[in-house]
RNA sequence: GGGCGGAUAGCUCAGCUGGUCAGAGCGCCUGGUUUACACCCAGGAGGUCGCGGGUUCGAUCCCUGCUCCGCCCACCA
């Protein structure tokens, strides 16, 4: 199932590692390195591909600009493609952008008003070629940067949620939810943007805190007898008041409901009614109900029959001839809230007032302030479709990575309102819904005038007569879709659908979604709603939440603060692979991350000491016979690192596969650096030295060879670009670690490993430590060789009585076992049931008792701290046998050690 | 108002199902012209694991309260 290196005599490796540079430099190579896998059209999926298929549809990117630290994250994408291509599957990624209606007509005024014009004076034609201009220019620049950063996307299958076919699944869609009755339009109270002059959903609504004024209003009762004091932040709303409500368990307002009260300053009556709503302990627990202007009360007046009146308008605006007085019309409603302020203190019902803070809606894409106002709209209904989607997940078939997710989207699902999916902006997709106004000529300003048709209907194609009495006056309402709903289909829109295509057949439903937690309402609750409804699929069955980066300080990146950070920018310092790295290691599972960008160096400088660490390899592999999958042979080296290479992949396979990227690259990490370059490497080097046809510097380099193999391959979803290089110039290697091929390239698993050896060489490890620090308090030369006694003081593991290990303190400690000391007696060093005696250097300084003497009080603390914890009755007893065991085992290790200590402390005094 | 996540070395973070788990990288200090790499090598210093309780023979790890930070949801005007 997986390729090894194949059987081969190696010959021109060397001389192809005397080529490599010292240093790997991503940025000479990177680019040039994409545009060859592109042009090999690695990054195709083929439809027709009889292996089992994998799929995964890119969230798109809104077209207004620049990439950011989020999109570094799709990395997580990336590595998900190119580990599936490598373990023998078809993989498709697909791209696309988003037109992001509302983000970029807001881009695109406000570069018009910088111009000194504006949409308007341009004019809808115009303004839809400037805005073609913009998506040309931009959505270009977006996939330039995606492929900076090496994603093996299949850009062939690039999709715009405006192109023709997109636009025509999107009306699709709308059609058939409207045929099936659950698109309505209708009066509600709903977010107006008075900037944008839209509406938005609830979503978009951003929350501020603000300082404001709570003003206390005393509204007389219309017949004279008493007052109901009322609290509230916007009394300019006042003028739109149609009730007054408290709550019918309040025992000081019971008796008000049922009468009327008489609205200061404009003197309509208004009806006292009882709500359960009303919370009795805010303010004076009497509300004025403003159903025109305020969500809650809204629902209050529905309850009540109240009358709906608007005193603001869609520009923000009190100039209502109808409800407002002159003298407090005015085209600003906090100047409005002023004089209104101003006419109650003036007649005398503000009570009093008082400082207030509370959270205030602003459009998330401008910063205006949300006027809340009553207006027809177009509606989705959502009972129908959430439930199914609801469903999915609690059984399991969609599931959240982190899975505390899963809870929120329930929690979420579980309150959906109705979804307003009107808007009233230039750019975006048109409702397909049509007007015909039978004889009479479709009216010019047809937002207004949409009651006046005959009939109306939903058509995907663009209809040239009423269905209905064939009439030829039709207009299309003036309304465009939320950029959401547009974007809601796009798992299965991109494929094709509604036409049951090839890609749709062999791709869909795709396996995993990776997107930010910000958008899991916005966006993927509405896929899976809309999947189940026109596919009866899930749309996908895994959804990683990747972290939201941070800036340094653990502020949100955001441009108006300034503080983002370019992913380009960071390529160009370190390079792609090291950007790709560092966002799998933080991207998952941790769900906040500052940015640091020492962690990326890091990678950087992982990417230049794997590339040093096949030079060194390559520049010693002449001549020899490299063996598919070498033996763990004779060498405690060998059969270590082999071992360890073993558990290495197995590991990385199983973080990957359970969405644990992190730990799959830190592993890989620290193998590479830690295991196989600073112990293996370097204790394989005289082996290296030996002669062509020695058998123990071919198997030497075959197990190294098979080591940066394997580890190339391992790391290469990660990293692709350095060790799709050194791959290259591996023997056996070469040819893209994704192409397609009857042989995957990812490692097979490879033997159990041997953890008694591991242990036994940890021991070593330790122990060269040991003889290394002993050197340098004796003040031993680097190069110096010093002789040493070693004898068992103890339960010493055997293997570090043997002669492998001899040679190995020789090469990497320089220390020289020997039977006899030649000259006096130095550093004495016990560890592990060993006691080492080193010889005094020529011209250096003698043993210090004083350094034992240390060691020893260590050990008596510990021997302590272990006689203490074994003397407790209720630890024999009740403490697990195996923890008890082995805590008598250290005391008698640590023991051994203190008699070890105490001799050799005699012995130097 | 409800919910979620975080608080471990100067900085950024690992620490799985409680008992060698107190770690990594960077920074700092010492020493290094080794068949790769100074983007390197060998070492060192540095932490009451946010605070208070509790469970347990034993808690960084479990429970609870508190403080601080971040985020999501919410129609208390």
């Amino acid at each position: 199932m997986a390729a090894d290196i194949p059987e081969s005599s190696i010959s021109g490796a060397p001389a192809r590692a005397a080529e490599m540079p010292k240093t790997w430099r991503p940025q000479e190579v990177e680019e040039g390195m994409y545009q060859e896998w592109e042009a090999a059209g690695l990054f195709h999926a083929d439809p027709t591909d009889p292996r089992p298929h994998f799929s995964v549809a890119m969230p798109p990117p809104n077209v207004t600009g620049e990439l950011h630290l989020g999109h570094a994250e799709y990395t997580l994408q990336d590595l998900y493609v190119r580990y599936k291509r490598m373990t023998g599957h078809e993989a498709l990624w697909l791209p696309g952008t988003d037109h992001a209606a509302i983000a970029t007509q807001n881009v695109i005024e406000k570069q018009l008003a910088s111009e000194g014009t504006s949409k308007e004076e341009l004019g809808r034609a115009a303004f839809d070629q400037r805005v073609a201009r913009w998506y040309e220019e931009y959505g270009g620049y977006i996939v330039r940067q995606l492929k900076r950063l090496g994603f093996s996307a299949d850009w062939s299958r690039l999709r715009f949620t405006m192109d023709e076919p997109y636009v025509r699944a999107v009306r699709e869609a709308f059609v058939r939810l409207y045929n099936d009755g659950l698109i309505y339009r209708g009066p509600r109270i709903v977010n107006w943007c008075p900037r944008d002059r839209s509406s938005i959903s609830d979503l978009e609504v951003d929350w501020q805190e603000h300082e404001d004024t709570l003003y206390y209003i005393r509204y007389d009762m219309a017949d004279g007898e008493g007052a109901l004091v009322i609290a509230t932040v916007r009394p300019e709303t006042m003028l739109a008041d149609t009730g007054v409500a408290v709550n019918p368990n309040d025992p000081r307002y019971r008796e008000f409901i049922g009468r009327t009260a008489r609205l200061p300053l404009v003197g309509r009556t208004l009806p006292v009614v009882g709500d359960e709503s009303v919370t009795m302990d805010f303010g004076t627990g009497a509300l004025k109900v403003t159903p025109g202007h305020d969500p809650m009360d809204y629902e209050i007046g529905q309850r009540h029959s109240l009358e709906v009146l608007s005193a603001i308008d869609k520009d923000g605006n009190m100039v209502n001839e109808e409800w407002v007085p002159d003298e407090l019309r005015t085209r600003d409603a906090l100047t409005a809230r002023d004089r209104v302020v101003e006419m109650l203190r003036d007649r005398e019902h503000l009570v009093r007032t008082e400082a207030y803070v509370h959270e205030v809606g602003h459009c998330d894409r401008c910063g205006e302030i949300i006027q809340p106002l009553v207006d027809d709209q177009w509606w989705c209904a959502m009972s129908d479709l959430a439930r199914p989607a609801i469903e999915v997940v609690e059984r399991g078939e969609v599931t959240f990575i982190p899975d505390k997710w899963n809870r929120t989207y329930l929690d979420w699902m579980r309150g959906l309102r109705d979804w307003n999916v009107s808007r009233q902006l230039w750019l975006g997709h048109r409702l397909p819904i049509y007007y015909c106004f039978a004889d009479q000529p479709a009216p010019h300003d047809l937002a207004s005038a949409r009651e006046a048709a005959t009939h109306v209907f939903a058509s995907v194609e663009e209809p040239s007569a009423c269905p209905e009495c064939a009439g030829r006056n039709i207009a299309q309402d003036p309304d465009v879709l939320d950029t959401w709903f547009s974007s809601g289909i796009w798992p299965f829109a991109t494929l094709g659908w509604p036409d049951q295509t090839a890609e749709l057949d062999a791709f869909y439903p795709t396996d995993v979604l990776d997107t930010a937690r910000e958008i899991i309402n916005l966006w993927v609750a509405r896929m899976i709603m809309t999947s189940l409804r026109f596919t009866g699929k899930v749309p996908f069955h895994h959804v990683l939440i990747h972290a939201v980066i941070q800036d340094p300080q653990g502020q949100r990146m955001s441009k108006s603060k300034g503080n983002g950070v370019d992913p380009l920018q960071m390529v160009e310092r370190y390079g792609a692979d090291a950007v790709r790295a560092w966002a799998c290691d933080v991207g998952l599972p941790r769900q906040d991350v500052r940015f640091d960008e020492r962690l990326i160096e890091e990678y950087s400088k992982f990417a230049n000491k794997l590339w040093n660490v096949a030079r060194l390899v390559l520049m010693n592999a002449d001549g020899v016979d490299v063996q598919a999958h070498p033996a763990r042979g004779s060498d405690p080296f060998d059969q270590w690192i082999l071992s360890r290479l073993d558990g290495l992949v197995a590991g990385v396979t199983a973080a990957i596969d359970g969405y644990r990227p992190s730990e799959a690259v830190r592993a890989i990490y620290e193998f590479t650096w830690k295991e196989l370059a600073d112990w293996y490497l370097e204790a394989a080097k005289p082996r290296f030295r030996l002669d062509a046809a020695d058998p123990a510097r071919q198997q030497a380099v075959s197990v190294a060879l098979h080591c940066v193999s394997v580890v190339v391959r391992l790391l290469h979803p990660f990293m692709p670009f350095v060790t799709q290089a050194i791959w290259d110039l591996l023997p056996g290697g070469g040819g893209a670690l994704i192409a397609r091929s009857t042989t995957a390239s990812w490692p097979p698993p490879g033997e159990p490993t041997d953890p008694p050896l591991e242990t036994s060489m940890a021991a070593l490890f330790e122990l060269v430590r040991r003889l290394r620090d002993a050197r340098k308090e004796l003040g031993v030369g680097e190069r110096e060789h010093v002789p040493a006694t070693l004898r068992q003081a103890g339960t010493a593991d055997p293997f570090l009585l043997s002669v492998h290990a001899a040679e190995a303190l020789a090469l990497l400690a320089r220390v020289d076992i020997v039977e006899e000391l030649p000259g006096e007696p130095g550093r004495v060093v016990v560890t592990d049931g060993l006691e080492v005696v080193m010889g005094a250097p020529a011209a250096g300084r003698s043993s210090d008792p004083g350094v034992l003497a240390t060691e020893m009080a260590a050990v008596k603390a510990n021997i302590e701290r272990l006689e203490q914890r074994l003397g407790n009755a209720d630890f024999v007893s009740k403490a697990n046998p195996e923890v008890v065991r082995r805590t008598r085992d250290q005391l008698d290790a640590a023991q051994e050690k203190r008699a070890a200590l105490e001799e050799a402390i005699s012995r130097a005094e």
